[in-house]
DNA sequence: TTTTTCGTACAGTTTATACTGTACAAATTT
DNA sequence: AAATTTGTACAGTATAAACTGTACGAAAAA
């Protein structure tokens, strides 16, 4: 009764939170994942997992690999234990919204780059000027503002 | 030759700006569509797009319609014209980043709402309480927390 | 050393997503 | 009215992602 009773609870927050966490690029199971080790005060062992999951050992070695590359989730050391044992990164905040933040302002540096790079070799080589090539410059130029303008909102919101 | 030179280059920048696009969580297609509209002055019809990016017309008119759903392109009337048109809405930004923003505040409102309700539940009924339980209904409420600041950061994001 | 246990690589399977082709209603043209 | 054209619903197919089970090396236990 009890335990039926503490299962049912965190099944529903591991449902809803699990949905947030998609939303920084998880997968529903590293979702679930993350949300129930984070309802776990103490470390777990894959099998422990894969039991309160319902999902294959396999499934879970991989998932909480990526969690732990992350930074969400860390492997912990406890003498006699011999099986690997993980724990949520209690810090929610920090671990997710930096990560994701910067996420954004690398690819769209990395996009610049390319843009940057296509805008450069239009201006050398000299292409035959055409009505439809100037437009496409003009577009080129809006696009790389645009991207200059996510690129700071970004780098903005880290200010905090 | 003209045509040939400027295809090539439409195409390197709708690769490129195409991913981009794709962060904000559009389909790879949705993403290429809207980036080859969006280097055409002119307004397209279905053909022209099925027959420019080698995909079926059904595709295009799917997405197409998604993004008029995404206030991303716009249907335009012609005089004498009798196929649809579509063209993009030039203002990347202001199409892009505000509905972006908005989703992120609207789910995390949303999982807000999913998450205090069981939090009601958990005051209202006298849970038998026990250890696990008491760490449960802590991080539950850290876990609000964490959706409050998330919300705030976007918020924050939006007054600019 | 032999046996057991653990984590994961890998191949295969299931499930979800993206995409296509046919068909057809609505609108336009002849 | 008949014929053509256009956009899309729908069913089916192809492709990708998620997940599982078996197998095996490494480490620990017997």
């Amino acid at each position: 009764m009890n335990e039926q009773q503490n299962e049912n609870i965190t099944n529903k927050i591991i449902l809803e939170f699990g949905k947030t966490i998609e939303m920084f690029d998880l997968t529903p199971l590293e979702a679930r994942l993350f949300a129930f080790l984070y309802l776990n005060e103490k470390a777990l062992t894959l099998d422990e997992m894969s039991e309160a999951l319902g999902k294959s050992k396999t499934s879970m070695s991989t998932s909480v690999r990526s969690l732990v590359d992350f930074n969400l989730v860390t492997r912990v050391w406890k003498k006699g234990v011999r099986k690997d044992l993980y724990q949520a990164n209690f810090q929610l905040f920090k671990s997710f919204m930096p990560t994701y933040i910067n996420k954004w302002i690398d690819a769209t540096n990395h996009q610049l780059g390319s843009l940057e790079e296509i805008k450069g070799k239009l201006k050398q080589d000299n292409y035959e000027d055409n009505k439809e090539l100037t437009i496409i410059k003009k577009r080129l130029n809006k696009i790389i503002d645009f991207h200059l303008e996510v690129e700071k909102s970004f780098r903005d919101m880290k200010k905090d």
